[in-house]
DNA sequence: CTGAAAGCGCTAACAA
DNA sequence: TTGTTAGCGCTTTCAG
């Protein structure tokens, strides 16, 4: 069994209480006591139980983390930024990972009643009504990354308008026919390719280019998925000169279709993707970044702020976009 | 403030041990007594305060794992197995990422120690003697993923081995000028590169190709520093027919540059990466997996077993290794 | 500056 | 079957 606070007391010829005072660095102890103390911790190899105290103080020093499991890139870059975020603070991170809505429910349950975490970090995974209200209640600070609620703090990013820039920047280079591939749209587990397309419409309608139906496909995520859309789409009789992808790995099924095809990037199909993974660096995929580490750190951050005092109405907070040019568009000839 | 246990005792009229008997399912409560105790729970909307039980019972039900920050899709893929087999338990997870070096200690060191967790698991961090020596006395059960100490239960792969099956694929196929690409082998962090390179080494002693040491080429970690160490091999006069790369990532980086270069693969260059990452699937690279999702799920399944009832010896598993021959090797041609 | 003592909310002997 | 009580190891009043 490990030494408790008692066996250093006795050890050092002193109270449990001053014992404790010198653990937590309280100013309130004479010099001479406070190294009889030390020196029994060291003798004794002595750390705090950190259980007990947690009991003590009602502090876990504990922030839950509930993410999709890491299925995509984009949550594994987003919880990175968590790390990084969290690495410099006294917080450790429990991480809840969910595969299937059941599980979501449950965490957002469990952990926003009972002390098991000081405060809680959702990604990608929108509360309902009922689930933000209940956070909203709770006395546990609940941040949302990439993902709204009135109700709650939140760190996002505005889809509409990098849709919006992803279309435009096609345009731009004098696109016209510009293809949309992008996960189901119907019934999002979370809406963010629903936004994008939405910002995609508009941007055609600002530019009066007459929206074709033919040019959406959605399907089921992943690169290989992607891959075989892309080939419906470049195999129809008027192809898209350009296609926007809802997100990096898509576009990047893209360009492995257009590779099989033979179809060369970026002389004869543009690809734009939307996230800013790393391998979009890699595969000199032009894409929307977002900032996916970077919300998870500002993630952090806020909810730091709140578990210092909780904000009266919820903060939000929306990270810039950019297009990040690389070698997969380029201006339409001819 | 949340009800506590006292609260529903009082509504209920009972004394706080049947309520705490009807928590835990305790069988000795008459069915009377318990509809009083769960409807008074139900009214208050109580759950029991996982703090104050940890203190009480002494564990936790949380499991540390320590990991490397999750720089590498290996690390992530070893995790997303441990999540799998962590999800069907009682256990949840409180992941501790590494760095460098001083916060691989200091996790080592602290979580050692005290209660925070019951259980460890250590991926791809192999532990000094001292550093073992006390995971082996501490009080938690520890399990090591991709590292070997022999006081230690641990979740292995053959790397030496690995490597002989990667070289002499390619020695099967025909090659003789066979290189060797990977991460730094002198300082090594983690020795797994080593053993590879020995695998390496070793296929070509077997097959009576002699070692040529200028087609051994080694430098930083990632894509990027992969690509630029494969200009160098293939820039030279005679350069390599086959390219073993350290690991999938910088098998990747080999692809890039043949692609940059126009060497066709496979049939001007063969390539073989090891890990079995899913880009090596989405890449149709010719790896040798090392099956990175089931040494979490079985690292998991160990260190249960120790939380069960501790090993007088450490337990040691295999994991097995299988050559998946993907479109990046070919016979040699000439 | 220091110690005694009362909790934090629960579990588990021990009695009844 | 049930209630009383003594901890789990710490923090924190409250006296002194």
């Amino acid at each position: 069994m490990s030494p408790t606070i008692r066996d250093v007391a006795k050890k050092a010829n002193v109270g449990i209480a001053t014992v404790s005072r010198v653990i937590n660095n309280n100013t309130s102890v004479s010099a001479e006591t406070r190294n009889a103390v030390l020196t029994a911790i060291e003798e004794l190899d002595y750390t705090p139980n950190p259980i007990a105290r947690q009991l003590s103080t009602g502090r876990t020093l504990t922030i839950g983390v509930i993410v999709p499991n890491l299925t995509s890139p984009s949550y594994v870059e987003r919880l990175r930024g968590v790390q990084t975020a969290l690495a410099e603070s006294e917080y450790h991170m429990v991480l809840y990972s969910v595969g299937n809505p059941v599980d979501r429910d449950n965490y957002f349950k469990e952990l926003s009643r009972n002390g098991l975490v000081d405060g809680i970090l959702i990604i990608s995974l929108p509360p309902n009504d009922a689930q933000a209200e209940r956070f909203a209640q709770s006395d546990v600070p609940t941040v949302l990354i990439d993902a709204y609620h009135e109700q709650l703090c939140s760190v996002l990013t505005d889809d509409v308008k990098g849709g919006e820039m992803a279309t435009q920047h096609l345009i731009d280079l004098g696109h016209t026919k510009i293809g949309f591939l992008s996960e189901t749209l119907e019934t999002p587990f979370h809406p963010s390719s629903y936004y994008r397309y939405q910002g995609y419409r508009k941007a055609l309608t600002e530019n009066n280019i007459p929206f074709d139906e033919t040019y959406r496909i959605s399907g089921a995520s992943g690169r290989m998925h992607a891959r075989e859309m892309a080939r419906q789409l470049l195999a129809m009789q008027i192809p898209p000169s350009a296609i926007f992808a809802g997100n990096d790995i898509q576009a990047i099924g893209i360009l492995d279709t257009a590779r099989e095809l033979q179809i060369e990037v970026p002389s004869e199909l543009s690809v734009i993707g939307f996230d800013g993974i790393r391998d979009a660096e890699y595969t000199n995929l032009t894409t929307i970044d977002q900032h996916l580490h970077e919300s998870g750190e500002e993630g952090v951050k806020m909810l730091l702020q709140e578990l210092e005092s909780l904000s009266d109405s919820p903060a939000q907070k929306r990270l810039a976009l950019k297009l990040v040019q690389r070698n997969t568009t380029r201006p339409l000839i001819g």
